[in-house]
DNA sequence: GCATGAGTTCTACATTGTAGAAACAAGTGG
DNA sequence: CCACTTGTTTCTACAATGTAGAACTCATGC
């Protein structure tokens, strides 16, 4: 997360394959979730160093359940939710005004 | 940029800061535009960090204009604007279906 | 009790992001 | 010409994020 409070882009990948698996989401099946929707198969490190940074940070919270005390379910915490909404307001302002199919590139 | 290909938060604002002045992108200007469109001031090491790294992956090119030739002046490549629009389509593809206003989030 | 599968933790390293000082160029008043 | 100022670029160093895979832990079925 930068100086800014923004997200860096993989955690912002992580905190909504959090949300979309809610109930579910622990670490295995984030990593699903976001092979599902990006299409690269990526390291389940990766997700567990994010999940757990963000965590440092308040943005998720993880806790074993009852049922299955081996396992960390993860779910947004409201720090996380004011995050991905800053973080997605802030891009769109720099987005607003850019056409991208209107661009006449270096012709590199 | 990932090893997917897709850019980094900050890149992708660098790359549009790019685009948005275009014809004066030159290092000192782009951060002017990012620090009007974030509000938060950044050194200037970190803007020419990610144009010196986004040039050397073939997404932006710089030229020192022949009336200034101390001045390095950037454009967006067109694997740029490519790079730029699969990050958006991928990012597009996680937020589907998310609505931050209707979640019920931990009451941490 | 041991193989198996699901999940988690650990260690190590590469890439990005951040910061500020140093160096350089051009213009300006003296 | 020189000192000075302003705008810009380059350099160096370091912190945070992103990436990878092996080791380990549990639960379960056999």
């Amino acid at each position: 997360m930068g100086a800014d409070g923004l997200l860096g882009a993989f955690e912002e990948q992580v905190l909504l394959a959090v949300i979309r698996t809610a109930g579910e989401a622990y670490g295995m099946e984030v990593r699903r979730e976001l092979e599902r929707m990006t299409g690269r198969d990526l390291a389940i490190g990766a997700v567990y160093a994010t999940l757990d940074r963000l965590e440092a940070k308040g943005l998720v919270t993880s806790a074993r359940p009852r049922s299955a005390p081996s396992r960390r379910l993860f779910s947004i915490a409201r720090a996380g939710v004011a995050s991905l909404s800053a973080t997605r307001a802030a891009r769109e302002r720099l987005w607003h005004g850019v056409n991208l199919a209107r661009l006449a590139p270096d012709r590199t």
